[in-house]
DNA sequence: AAGAAACCCAACCGCAAAATG
DNA sequence: CCATTTTGCGGTTGGGTTTCT
């Protein structure tokens, strides 16, 4: 079918976002909240395209974002779970609530995919090895998957192990997470003592969240005062120096939205997965509602974990695999649950990816 | 100091799935 | 059920920055 593009080619502007873009995109989007990006450009006056909104917003906007270098557990997870679902970076970001897919992708690409084939020299690698795989046998290749399962596993124990942050999740948190699942409104309080609120309209989650945006855009004013009378300009003029300094107020503006939602600004990432898991169940399925800013915020830009199911199998139950640290069930439980719900939709292609058939 | 090469990442593109009428 | 629109995802690229020679 002859499909039409997202918006109409001429007259849309490309390139990177000025601060004042950004600063109407946030604007528009604290006031009526993510969501229906159709109609952002038109009703910002924004000559940018729908599509690249949304990015914009959620790979970069996004309250809750934490950029800067990975910490060793995102990296350890990454791989691992890189071994496990391939190129999902989608699915492997909602196991890393802080980074967007975009940033686990590039980092996956600049960084571990060279680190990986430089510790793997000489040894059959995860992308090496793979690439073969086509050749091998389903029973090979079965055998493969269960060991990255273990590997998985394992390391994510470890890392579970060294700085046990599990303190931070309590039974309890998980009951109020599960229990939040039906439709009455509810609050609950995390583990940051963060209380956090159900409403039901989305558009009093972001009236509650304008004390984020106020300082966000005075957090703009104080590093780009100058920009505030300017009109947009043209990305292609943008000199280096307003780009870092763009950067530089996104990069603030980022961390004071993260203050002021409460949400862990640990450079710990595995504590802020936890965080993220203790919280994150209740937003699986409460996708229209509104908690709090960041809960909100999150639950736009992350996909619902409920609604993927990346091996074939609930999300929630990899969740739990991956994350509990005493493996309620036993690790050829899930293995065996794995394999007879994968059945053989599993394939595995030139690039070493697992795909899984739908 | 200057040019080349390598690196990095924000943003774009096209496809597919989901949602909607 | 079908056609169309909207959204989400993953691959790729352009160009700015950093490092090397």
């Amino acid at each position: 079918m002859g499909r039409l593009p997202c918006c109409d080619k001429t007259g849309v502007k490309k390139g990177p976002w000025t601060p004042e873009e950004d600063i109407i995109l946030v604007s528009y989007i604290q006031e009526h909240g993510p969501g229906n990006w159709r109609s952002v450009p038109t009703n910002t006056g924004l000559l940018r395209c729908s599509k690249s909104c949304r990015l914009r917003w959620t790979n970069y906007l996004r309250p809750g974002i934490k950029r800067g270098n990975f910490t060793e557990h995102e990296e350890k997870m990454i791989i691992h779970l890189q071994a496990l679902l391939g190129n999902r970076w989608a699915a492997i970001a909602s196991y890393l609530p802080e980074r967007t897919d975009n940033d686990i992708k590039n980092y996956w690409n600049t960084h571990l995919k060279k680190k990986l084939r430089h510790q793997l020299t000489g040894v059959e690698g995860y992308n090496k090895g793979s690439r073969t795989s086509q050749s091998i046998s389903k029973g090979q290749w079965e055998k493969r998957l269960q060991t990255d399962i273990h590997m998985a596993k394992r390391a994510l124990s470890e890392a579970l192990s060294v700085e046990n942050p599990s303190s931070h999740v309590t039974q309890q948190d998980i009951k109020l997470s599960r229990a939040s699942n039906d439709s009455s409104p509810y609050a609950i309080c995390d583990s940051h003592g963060t209380i956090w609120s159900r409403e039901s309209s989305s558009t009093s989650t972001y009236a509650s969240s304008a004390e984020n945006i106020a300082r966000l855009l005075e957090g703009w004013a104080k590093t780009s005062p100058v920009n505030h009378q300017s009109s947009i300009s043209s990305p292609s003029t943008l000199s280096a120096q307003t780009k870092s300094d763009t950067t530089a107020t996104q990069e603030n503006n980022n961390r004071t939205s993260i203050v002021a939602a409460g949400s862990s600004s640990s450079d710990d990432g595995f504590e802020s997965l936890l965080s993220f898991n203790s919280s994150s169940s209740h937003v699986l399925s409460t996708k229209s509602d509104s908690t709090n800013d960041c809960c909100t915020f999150q639950d736009e830009g992350k996909p619902s974990l409920e609604t993927m199911y990346p091996l074939g199998v609930p999300l929630s139950l990899l969740e739990k695999w991956l994350l509990d640290d005493n493996c309620g069930f036993s690790i050829q439980a899930i293995d065996d649950s794995l394999m007879s719900d994968l059945a053989l939709d599993i394939v595995c292609d030139g690039d070493g990816d697992h795909h899984v058939g739908a």
